[in-house]
DNA sequence: GTTATGATCTCCT
DNA sequence: GGAGATCATAACG
C-alpha cells in the first residue's frame, strides 16, 4: 500500500509533483491517524531553481534535508508561524523536494478540526501548506523522517485523477525568484474545493 | 553578535 | 483589500 522507496527516487521532479495528485497521504500522532489525497503540489528543482531554499548548491543545516536520497519529509517554519511540509526527491545530493500544497481530507477529520481550532470543518482546513501542516500535526520534529516510518507515509489507493483535470500553473509566493517564478511547477486538481487560491498581487 | 526576511494565514475594515 | 503575527535561518561584520 506505501509508495514504495524507488518511487520517490525519479529524477523528474516535476513529473513526480504531477503524479503525487490524488495519492494519499497519512500521518499518526497519539495514535491517531489523518489524512487525505493531495489535490495541490509544488516541484523545487533542485540547484537550478531559484527558488529552491537550495539554489546554487546551498547547503546549509536547514537544508541539509532536501540533499538526503528521496523518500523523506523537509519540514521547515516560514513567516515564524507556518510549518511547510515537502517531500523529498531523486537520490542523495540532489537538492529536488515537492510542496504539499493542499489535501482532501478522508480520515481523522474531527482531529483535524480540533488541531485547528475550528467550529465547524470548511474547505479551507487543508487549504494551503501551512494549513495541511497544522491539520495534520506536522512539525519540525518530523523534519527529515523516513516515508516509509508509521508516522508521514503516502499511499497509493488506486484513485485515478483524470488527465485533462490536473492543471499546470505557475508557483504560488515566490515573486523573488525573477524567471523561475513563470515556470508551471504548480499542480492541481480542477475544481477540488481544498486547492488553495493564488495569492492577490 | 546583529539584522533582514520569508515556498503564509487569519482577521479586520 | 490590507496589515499584523512572529521567529528560525542565513548572510554579514
Amino acid at each position: 500500500m506505501k509508495l514504495p522507496e524507488a518511487y520517490y527516487q525519479s529524477d523528474d521532479v516535476v513529473g513526480l509533483a504531477k503524479d503525487l495528485i490524488g495519492k494519499y497521504l497519512f500521518t499518526r500522532f497519539d495514535g491517531m491517524v489523518t489524512g487525505g489525497y493531495i489535490v495541490e503540489t509544488e516541484a523545487y528543482a533542485g540547484v537550478i531553481d531559484k527558488a529552491s531554499h537550495a539554489f546554487g548548491g546551498r547547503n546549509t543545516p536547514r537544508t541539509s534535508t532536501m540533499y538526503l536520497n528521496g523518500g523523506v519529509a523537509y519540514v521547515y517554519l516560514c513567516y515564524g508561524i507556518h510549518e511547510m511540509l515537502n517531500i523529498v526527491t531523486s537520490v542523495e545530493g540532489q537538492p529536488h523536494a515537492i510542496l504539499i500544497r493542499a489535501i482532501n481530507p478522508t480520515l481523522g477529520l474531527d482531529v483535524m478540526q480540533a488541531r485547528r481550532n475550528m467550529a465547524v470543518i470548511k474547505p479551507n482546513i487543508t487549504m494551503g501548506p501551512g494549513s495541511v501542516a497544522k491539520a495534520l500535526g506536522i512539525s519540525r520534529k518530523v523534519n527529515a523522517i523516513s516515508l516509509k516510518s508509521d508516522i508521514l507515509w503516502l499511499e497509493d489507493k488506486g484513485l485515478v485523477i483524470s488527465e485533462s483535470d490536473i492543471i499546470a500553473a505557475p508557483r504560488v509566493g515566490v515573486d523573488y525568484a525573477g524567471d523561475d517564478a513563470l515556470l508551471p511547477y504548480r499542480f492541481y486538481v480542477k475544481g477540488n474545493p481544498y486547492v488553495s487560491k493564488p495569492r492577490k498581487p
